[in-house]
DNA sequence: ATAATAGTGTCTTTTAGACACTATCGT
DNA sequence: ACGATAGTGTCTAAAAGACACTATTAT
């Protein structure tokens, strides 16, 4: 990288770190069909065991922005190096890190992003990746894991971001197919907030004919008209239902606390 | 791809803005005592003629984070030197800006916070400085100008922003004294966010009584356990309140839309 | 008495919560 | 028939919303 000398000589790009959540889902053996466990991950890359600082530590995924690339794309070329993730997906940005101290090696901010990824989106990273260089951690294991630099911090700032989000916007149909049930939707829910329980009778009920979250997801149909059903979960077809484009400024899973 | 040692050097910190709002009171004529009348404003300050970009408009105010200075610090900084103000007031950290073509000199990050300050920690600004370089606009005014930079959308951002923590958060206790009244509380939040209207009978009932919302404000005190009151706003004197420490995790002011 | 804000009371509708119950399907 | 999930119905309690009413104070 060249850089022309100037009053105070200065990168062309910020040091981006991106957590990259997704859920994962562990059938249950049985004979009938059961829900799956379902379990909410984060990658990890290991630095290698050469590097200058924290050498051999497992980290989130990150890396300087390019010239002529803003912070944003940055974030997705990050994400498409790791797990080859191209797609529709939402990154957003958390926050930005800098004090005295926090790189041994010097000036080094980080901007922080994260982004839900569907779990069938990571199909091919088992196979394409070395599981010891680049692999998903259940969050918990992470959180209790000795990260690189400060990325503990920040990986629990994410998930508090994330959590937050979950029950006060939308984002709950990342993790989602287009398609979904309302036990999926609950489960996604208590996936990223455990502390979230509830009838999910009452849950269904509340969400579907209040008036403040009327709207907020409909039935799918077939192309004739007809309610579309699933039986990925039971043996007993359930409705399946999609998010409209309405974003509730509340809590929009019930109206009180969670 | 993990961070790389840097192969050129670089400035030790950080382009650090900050949206500094403030909601000030207009007494309304009348021969008794009326509820004054409030209006969000932002502080804004005129760059210098000779500026190399943008010279002579008005901007957020900003500057570099220094050597041995967190970005958090930098922005404590800042409002000092252009207010005075050295008091608990909370600066919370909104977003980061880096985009090639930013800045026209060349590379120039952004890292954007916001204050809510008190009016009455501002009432040394009028005197202290030149109104022609720092002063107060009304957000709607100041939206409308044209702002160095890409300021306008900063500011955009921050209002959003502090838009949003006002119907979700105990963001409000930043505008109003320690002890206030139903009223004055309810005035801060529609002077922030318009739409939100209620029935103040009602308001204060939601507010007190139901259980997710219990505890967050409670009735002050005197000395010997009298309830205090205050005529400031009326002939008769009202109750005053205090915030507790209760953060709720939902819009705590009603449970519905806003 | 009046103007202004403070505060109470009551009635109706909506929402929340508990929980028992029925339905469907593959094995 | 059974296991599992899907979905319905009902009763009670809590909360929201509309709105009329009373209270207090300086002038």
């Amino acid at each position: 990288m060249t850089h022309q000398p100037q009053q105070y000589r200065s990168p062309d790009g910020l040091p981006v770190d991106i957590a990259i959540f997704t859920i994962t889902s562990h059938a249950k053996l049985g004979n009938y069909r059961m829900l799956a466990d379902r379990r909410l991950d984060v990658l990890l890359v290991r630095r290698s065991a050469s590097s200058e600082a924290f050498p051999g530590c497992w980290a989130l995924p990150g890396g300087f922005s390019k010239e002529g690339e803003t912070l944003l794309e940055a974030a997705y070329r990050e994400l498409k190096e790791e797990t080859n993730v191209d797609r529709d997906v939402t990154i957003e940005q958390i926050k930005t890190v800098y004090y005295p101290g926090r790189d041994p090696r010097g000036w080094m901010p980080s901007v922080l992003y994260c982004t839900l990824v569907k779990e069938a989106y990571l199909l091919k990273l088992a196979a394409d990746t070395d599981a010891d260089e680049v692999r998903l951690f259940p969050l918990d294991e992470a959180l209790k894991m000795k990260l690189a630099f400060d990325h503990n911090e920040l990986l629990q700032d994410a998930l508090n971001y994330v959590q937050t989000k979950m029950m006060t916007t939308t984002i709950a149909k990342q993790f989602l197919p287009e398609e979904f049930t309302i036990r999926e939707l609950y489960q996604v829910i208590q996936t990223v907030v455990p502390s979230f329980e509830e009838d999910i009778a009452n849950f269904k009920r509340n969400l579907m004919t209040t008036k403040a979250r009327q709207g907020l997801i409909r039935e799918a149909v077939t192309a004739d008209g007809q309610p579309k059903t699933t039986d990925r979960n039971s043996n007993r077809p359930a409705q399946l239902y999609v998010y409209t484009d309405y974003e509730p400024r509340i809590s929009i899973y019930n109206s009180g606390l969670f």
